[in-house]
DNA sequence: CTGTTAGCGCTTTCAC
DNA sequence: GTGAAAGCGCTAACAG
């Protein structure tokens, strides 16, 4: 007589009574194949083939300590450095016997703070969260997490145990002094709204100018946290989904313009905003590089199709998704949890865009 | 004498013994508060939050017959397409206490049936797969699921339950009727590689033209599924990553030109195609619409910034995702399995890039 | 409306 | 190398 409750596929004890032998020789099979003598080992896998048995996740999770389940808590999910850096994790796990388990923060700390609070709830096998900005509680939290917790797409002293990602402020210092090389010398920065990466590269990109004595505050376009929206006639989802869009790069280049009308390159935070820029210089007829040199961010595909080729800086995305796995993976299998800091580095992709014809400055 | 397997948060037995009831009480609070009084639900709500109680998950799971899960299959994470529709699925069950799990089959239906697999061996309250090219296998198995099965982005005369999406041959008709319309004679169309349902859009494109009297077969570069490999010198999480790059665009709308130096109208597969032969049209000094038109595949963002701005077919990708965990919800709630087809639609975005100057065609 | 009882399927601990 | 017993935290069923 069945039980309403139980779930109809085969358990590890039908497995063990077709095998012959009992449950935990089964769960040892599945588990540490290699203590199991190997005529036993071969009958259990044989049996459970011909069953077709499939563990119950949520049984093994309430028996063992530790659930193979890593939650990854990204900003958004359609900004395509995540989508690149969660393709990255997924890659990552992808041999292994973990899962992931994903939340949108959608770049809100609070709903950050409660994605953590529900994960950590669940005691994933490991956590992956985007950036430093977490508020003290969810800090604390994830301090308190007794598993390895990784933190990505930027670099800091004092990580919570794990960092990977790259010097914002060195991405933005290196591409700027690109431009000041190539002899541009009034150079903005557009930004639509700015994070504490976003910061560190406008950090970067001032450093740059100081250091060869042309910053002028007046050329940063930043922190317009109230102008995300960018389309009154763009349906809702268009409207608030994104805050980089191309629209966006258009008119940000225009307002730089309208303030300094002798800007004669700009560094966009990212690369849609560059094809936006792009594509306003073109309405403006202006010559791209000679009249403006235009630099990204993220070197994306788009900017290496572009009309001219779009010079940016190469952001190590999906390698650091990779890497956020494997070191999951690695903390668990040695079960450590020494402090590192990973720096995958980055890349000045110089193409046509800012290659100014060697006037004088 | 705390039980070492034990996991250290409070359970639903600590909340009960606060409160001075019985766990199953607490249980009855946190499922269906309504049938416990209001005093005694209050007061279990106060103890639960004065102990941080969270429940477990894999208890809960293990103890009921559902799972609050919804297995999500989508072939790609990182193509705008899919991160459209997974945002408005997150959004679809943000307030609900559907959890979603989700897979990447990397287009590979094998890959797909694997996960299929896996997913449904966890009970999920619900599946969410992409497209009906489902391998028999994968169909079979999603029959036999006790669950909501929701299939995605396409319609089918025989969905396996509820398919929620749009005809993607009526979008190709659509999109080259108004080409047509323009004036356009010599229309190409241009896929990377040819899926269900680009080749549904091919379907509609070709029959306009047919109806037209102009259809054409040397002006479609299609089915180029050797031919992903887009830039030798890209890295390879890029150069593997997205089929559908802009730098594709631009060597296809070259290719169709070689083929036929006079094609007047390009409709492209997907936006990115469409802003990658904008570029090369303006590397070719081809004057755009004058000299060719340019329609492309979605409606995102970027065909709105650019120069000219690009006429598009806009998909309801985003609504899509949201109907289809609404869908789930209520399919849940009602514990209904009604077959349904459900079009959302699809629009002519009309720009300047088709705006044909009414010369004799 | 509330409580009691009995598992869900697996793994841990400790014997053998 | 293998097994027996116990229990992870929760909820279904039924009783009161």
């Amino acid at each position: 007589m069945p039980n309403p409750r139980s779930h109809d596929g085969p358990t590890l004890a039908s497995v063990a009574q077709r095998a012959g032998c009992s449950p935990i020789t089964v769960s040892r099979v599945l588990n540490s194949p290699e203590i199991v003598s190997p005529e036993l080992r071969e009958r259990v896998i044989a049996a459970a083939a011909e069953l077709s048995y499939h563990v119950n996740v949520a049984a093994r999770t309430l028996a063992s300590i530790r659930t193979n389940t890593v939650g990854v808590i990204l900003p958004s999910l359609t900004i395509h450095i995540f989508t690149d850096v969660l393709r990255g994790i997924y890659d990552g796990v992808r041999d292994t016997n973990l899962r992931v388990m994903l939340g949108n923060s959608h770049y809100d700390q609070n709903e950050e703070e409660r994605l953590i609070r529900e994960f950590l709830g669940q005691k994933p096998a490991a956590m992956i969260v985007s950036g430093i900005e977490q508020t003290a509680s969810s800090r604390r939290m994830l301090e308190a997490a007794k598993c390895p917790v990784i933190q990505i797409m930027d670099l800091d002293d004092d990580p919570i145990e794990c960092i990977i990602g790259f010097s914002h402020f060195d991405a933005g210092y290196q591409i700027t002094r690109h431009l000041v090389e190539q002899g541009y010398r009034r150079i903005g920065f557009m930004a639509g709204w700015v994070n504490k990466r976003s910061l560190g590269r406008l950090n970067g990109w001032r450093r740059a100018l100081e250091e060869a004595g042309i910053y002028d505050p007046a050329r940063v376009l930043a922190d317009m946290t109230d102008d995300r929206l960018i389309d009154p006639s763009a349906p809702d989802d268009l409207r608030y989904g994104d805050p980089s869009s191309a629209l966006h790069g258009r008119m940000m280049l225009r307002k730089l313009l309208a303030v300094d009308g002798g800007i004669d390159a700009v560094f966009c935070n990212n690369d849609i905003f560059a094809v936006g820029a792009l594509f306003e210089a073109q309405a403006l007829r202006l010559r791209v590089p000679e009249d403006l040199g235009i630099a990204g961010f993220n070197d994306t595909d788009l900017v290496r199709a572009s009309h001219p080729p779009l010079s940016s800086l190469r952001t190590p995305r999906y390698e650091i998704g990779l890497r956020a796995a494997g070191e999951a993976v690695c903390r668990l299998d040695q079960n450590s949890r020494t402090p590192a800091i990973i720096d995958l580095g980055i890349e000045v992709a110089v193409r046509t865009s800012t290659m100014r014809p060697q006037a004088s400055g």
